[in-house]
DNA sequence: GCTTGACTTGGAGCGCACTCGAAGGGGTAG
DNA sequence: CTACCCCTTCGAGTGCGCTCCAAGTCAAGC
């Protein structure tokens, strides 16, 4: 398979399948006769993988990790566990923020749905949130 | 309350908090007699709510658009309903997407903790997922 | 009066993850 | 032989969301 075939097969650019080659996200793949990418179809299931990491909100680093371990056999499983499994830690984390958020948003829109029914004044919908500090900023290296 | 005091209050830094007023997430805020901000104690209130908008990945343009429906009064609190209702779609869709992940990563992780107690031979853990095609690019514009 | 520290502005720089363009080569159809 | 299309590499450009710097102002404390 050409690398415009596995594009199209993937849904990623060929620019940007390339590009994951080039930083070693994807395997260095093998060359025809005139020097053209020739994928074998279970490159596929790598890159699906890959854009599930990516979705989830792994950073490219840490794919890239990941890939490097893949890389180099089986010896590295118990660390690509890790990886994996501290990486469920976040994705968790992330739907339980989430979930946290869709309800302050439906306050937020109740409050409008009830301002447009004349069951308040036409004093501004109040901006409330549960009254926990918001630290975002952690601590700053450098 | 100056800005210093403001940006350890919010967990934002005082660049941070100027950048947001110069593309207008914040409202332009009153300078004292030294042409410095003097903010108000309600701005927190908004700013929390930037926050809740931002770590649900709504993009600082759509953040822009409410925010400035926000500072017209409140004849746009139709408009912005709807759009926090857009949000709140799309919050609920990445929920979902994410928990959908979260099993995947389950299953490898299984599969790899199999791997580890000799149940499978040391064949390599199948990187297998749904076999749903996975489209990330959408229409290409331009 | 002088130092210190927080503030001001405008603009440059950065990290991420692509995205694209230029210039050229390969192989097949007509 | 000539189109034509897909491929190659290298390197520059893009959009986002900050992040930081330089040069200067101002108020308070010693």
């Amino acid at each position: 398979m050409k690398i415009g075939e596995l594009a199209r097969r993937c849904g990623l650019t060929a620019h940007t399948l390339r590009y994951y080659e080039r930083i070693g996200l994807l395997p260095y793949a093998d060359r025809d006769a005139g020097q053209q990418r020739d994928y074998d179809a279970s490159i596929l299931v790598w890159i699906e993988f890959l854009h599930r990491l990516k979705t989830t909100g792994m950073p490219i680093r840490d794919m890239l990790r990941y890939a490097k371990l893949r890389g180099t056999g089986d010896a590295t499983n118990g660390e690509r566990r890790l990886l994996l499994e501290t990486h469920r830690v976040a994705v968790a984390a992330r739907i339980a923020s989430l979930q946290d958020s869709l309800s302050v948003l439906d306050a937020k829109i109740a409050g409008y749905g009830e301002a447009e029914q004349g069951l308040s004044t036409h004093a501004p919908v109040i901006e409330t949130e549960s009254g926990r500090p918001l630290r975002a900023r952690t601590a700053r290296a450098r």
